[in-house]
DNA sequence: GGTAGACCTGGACGC
DNA sequence: GCGTCCAGGTCTACC
């Protein structure tokens, strides 16, 4: 008999909407079922990976299932871990304020933005992310949790800090990443990523993102991602996404820096939330396309193209072809 | 400070 | 089936 945790939500938590909010919902271990709408995915804890499926029955409360039973020190960790994950602690009040500013996304309670249980899988995660297209992330992801993960669970730092760089790329085929994705853990192992300071609010958001692109592997993209991961809403990451929806649903033209600094400037007017605003216009595109997300299927096509998290068939252009549709 | 090219993998295409 | 091309973001060397 295995453990169950209540875990109380705001009382606008709508689970399938705010799991199915961010490609990372589609990364092992996690598992969401379209059927069900329960999330289904590996908790590392102090005795072991801990499978579980989180479920709502209820508005403001959330239940997790737990295949084994979990010491009093485990659930306050896999609180703190799917907590974190669903954002459980963005109250309505910091909903209101981006819907005040935003009024669109208002009547949809959209404003939380799925992340993994930990900071180092947050990390990890963006850095597959970049450089390859999604069904790279995704099978890089799913090789990170077969090869180094306990039990399916996604690899610990530890775990990570001590494996061959010829490991990585043989087996989890993360390629050039490697060694960056070692160092990463390493640096979290010696405690030099403070997650506390990270997300200290008297911290400027500069003084953050300026730390993030000293860390091997995290660029500009990837930092500006580990923002909204963080809960730092005013930066876009800007990636060849960014151009697409510049150019294809806000109708902006010309050359690729014209067209960046025109979103940049779209998206200005909502500050502190501009991600936010960015992110679910992106994602309301990806899911005119395909449906809503929560009942995209677990697998992705085989041919996924290149939006991060949708399980798209995209064409690929043929060598010579016309550029029109 | 700006730019060019290397870094890898996997999917699509042409033969 | 095989070889080639291409997309994706980061890093380094160079100007």
């Amino acid at each position: 008999m295995g453990s169950r945790l209540n875990i109380a939500a705001p009382a606008d938590f709508v689970l399938a909407r705010d799991v199915c909010s961010y490609g990372y919902f589609r990364l092992a271990p996690d598992r969401w079922d379209p059927i069900t709408k329960t999330l289904a995915t590996v908790l590392g804890l102090a005795d072991g990976p801990a499978s579980c499926t989180i479920a709502q029955s209820e508005p403001g409360r959330v239940s997790v299932i737990f295949e084994r039973t979990l010491s009093r020190v485990e659930q306050a960790t896999a609180r703190a871990q799917i907590s974190r994950m669903l954002r459980l602690h963005e109250s309505e009040a910091d909903l209101a304020a981006f819907h005040a500013v935003d009024p669109r996304w208002a009547s949809s309670g959209r404003g939380r933005i799925f992340r993994s249980p930990t900071l180092f899988q947050d990390m990890i995660r963006t850095v597959t992310s970049c450089n390859v297209t999604w069904s790279g992330t995704v099978g890089m992801n799913e090789r990170l949790c077969q090869v180094l993960g306990k039990g399916g669970a996604f690899p610990t730092a530890h775990r990570m800090a001590r494996t061959r760089p010829g490991t990585l790329r043989g087996r989890c085929r993360v390629g050039y990443r490697d060694s960056r994705m070692i160092e990463l853990a390493k640096m979290f192992v010696r405690g030099a990523i403070d997650e506390s300071w990270l997300e200290d609010n008297t911290v400027a958001d500069d003084e953050i993102y300026r730390f993030l692109l000293t860390l091997p592997g995290i660029g500009p993209y990837a930092a500006s991602n580990m923002m909204q991961l963080l809960g730092r809403y005013a930066m876009l990451a800007v990636d060849s996404e960014t151009l697409s929806h510049g150019r294809k649903t806000l109708g902006f033209e010309g050359e690729d820096t014209a067209v960046i600094k025109a979103v940049q400037a779209h998206y200005e007017p909502f500050g502190a939330h501009r991600f936010r605003s960015y992110w679910f216009e992106k994602w309301c595109v990806y899911e005119e396309a395909e449906g809503p997300a929560h009942a995209w299927p677990p697998k992705s096509d085989s041919t996924a193209g290149k939006q991060k998290g949708v399980p798209t068939k995209k064409p690929r252009q043929r060598r010579g072809g016309s550029k029109s549709a």
